[in-house]
DNA sequence: CAAATTTGTCTATTAATCTAGACAACTACA
DNA sequence: TGTAGTTGTCTAGATTAATAGACAAATTTG
């Protein structure tokens, strides 16, 4: 096979993790799909003008995060790499925008507490600052994987119980409901990308390198007013967003 | 100054170009804007946990990319370098988004031709496959520097002449306009993140192992009939969006 | 069974990255 | 003027990344 774009050497990323990376974005981009494995790492080699160890360094990267599974004298089978769509739109709700791609999607509550606003989230939450806020962090699970980690804020004064109904119904929309808001809105969403720091591989389980995105919400009642403030980090490697007008 | 978050060691990127991100990053984020550069070589060291040449090296290739300059004796100032929010809602335009954060803002046409529409962009334009679409490429400019790269399809059938506009107008929104279109909305907006391949990093003068925000529209007409899709990505580091309902 | 294919392991060598220390060169300021 | 603070340069050594080659081990195929 010809050398397709050559590898980028004295960059400061290595040769083996360039090629990790361009491995999975052709994996989710279903270049293999057809056999379900990977060349011979030869040929790969070969393909990015590169040692064929420099190669197996790539592989056992990709083996590491569950991605492909090398077996002697068979070859590289793909193994996992499917990604889901979470719809973003007026009704944003975690559970419910995924629940129709996979067969389980859960929440797990990391811990929650009361401290005074910071600027930033007193203004998001048009409070003022040092008011106390309610700070919930949880973990989202998409079949039995984690594929989010995020930190809720509320206003305590609104909402005094929503940590306690959080914990028992497991949903910050049935935590609404219990406490007396039976709709609310997803007024803005915003969204960026970078790496994800130590914490995250972490609670999410990703490799070093990986990639997270990151949305920080506003949720409104029917009247605008906000009553949420949060910063969910997705797995990129998971997760997609599609933003509906 | 204590050591903020240790840098990642054996993790395929080396610790100058770890370091080069992060400090690339807290520029964005405004955090040296009082002073209008950064702390002494010896104290980043220290903060990063590791040896002045280690950050030397990483404070070159941030010269190199002319966010900043080193002067000896008097230390490193920051030349440019903050961060854009573009924002996302019915209404989304690349120009008038980023206009009041910038002193310029402007589109280069790479090139444009029509093509049988592939399966994926029949179906989002809602045309039968194989009608012919025309295809533009562009990159988009903010300050004279490249910070989105985008691929464009219009229905041939309806817009004949549309690239000759976008070449004649440089605007997609005035193109539009020309073809009989005064306006058309966001119909929907998804966005995934990703490492840079080797064409974006070229287009968008990216360093290996940069990240971008992938957006892949589909822009309506007034009725609801979809005239545009596209598919655009944006350094990560040079822009966030921000959807709004 | 035998040959071809493919991954796994081992050794050795070269190049790149990181650390360490010393000192020179330049700037700012009392 | 001279002293403190900061960047620039140099040497040396340790660690990591990449190349190269040989052969073992497992699977598939004829």
């Amino acid at each position: 096979m010809a050398q397709q774009k050559p590898v980028e050497r004295h960059s400061g990323v290595s040769l083996w993790r360039q090629i990790a990376d361009r491995i999975r974005v052709s994996i989710a981009d279903g270049e293999f799909r057809e056999t379900g494995r990977l060349p011979p790492a030869f040929d790969l080699a070969e393909r990015f003008g590169v040692n064929r160890h420099t190669v197996r360094a790539a592989l056992a990267f990709l083996a590491e995060e569950g991605l492909v599974e090398s077996i002697q004298g068979h070859g590289t089978v793909i193994v996992g790499g499917r990604q889901l769509t979470l719809p973003i739109s007026k009704r944003t709700r975690f559970s419910a925008g995924l629940g129709d791609q996979a067969s389980s999607v859960s929440t797990r509550l990391l811990r929650s507490g009361e401290l005074p606003a910071s600027l930033e989230v007193a203004t998001l939450l048009q409070i003022a600052p040092e008011q106390p806020v309610t700070e919930v962090e949880e973990v989202g699970y998409v079949d039995g994987r984690p594929v989010s980690c995020s930190q809720h804020f509320f206003p305590v004064e609104r909402f005094p119980d929503i940590a306690r109904h959080i914990a028992a119904t497991g949903s910050i929309t049935r935590a609404f409901a219990a406490c007396g808001l039976p709709d609310y809105l997803r007024h803005s969403t915003e969204v960026s990308a970078r790496h994800a720091d130590a914490r995250e591989r972490e609670l999410m389980q990703l490799s070093p390198g990986a990639i997270v995105l990151e949305a920080r919400a506003i949720n409104t009642d029917l009247e605008g007013r906000p009553v949420q403030c949060s910063r969910t980090r997705f797995s990129a490697d998971r997760i997609s967003l599609k933003m509906t007008a």
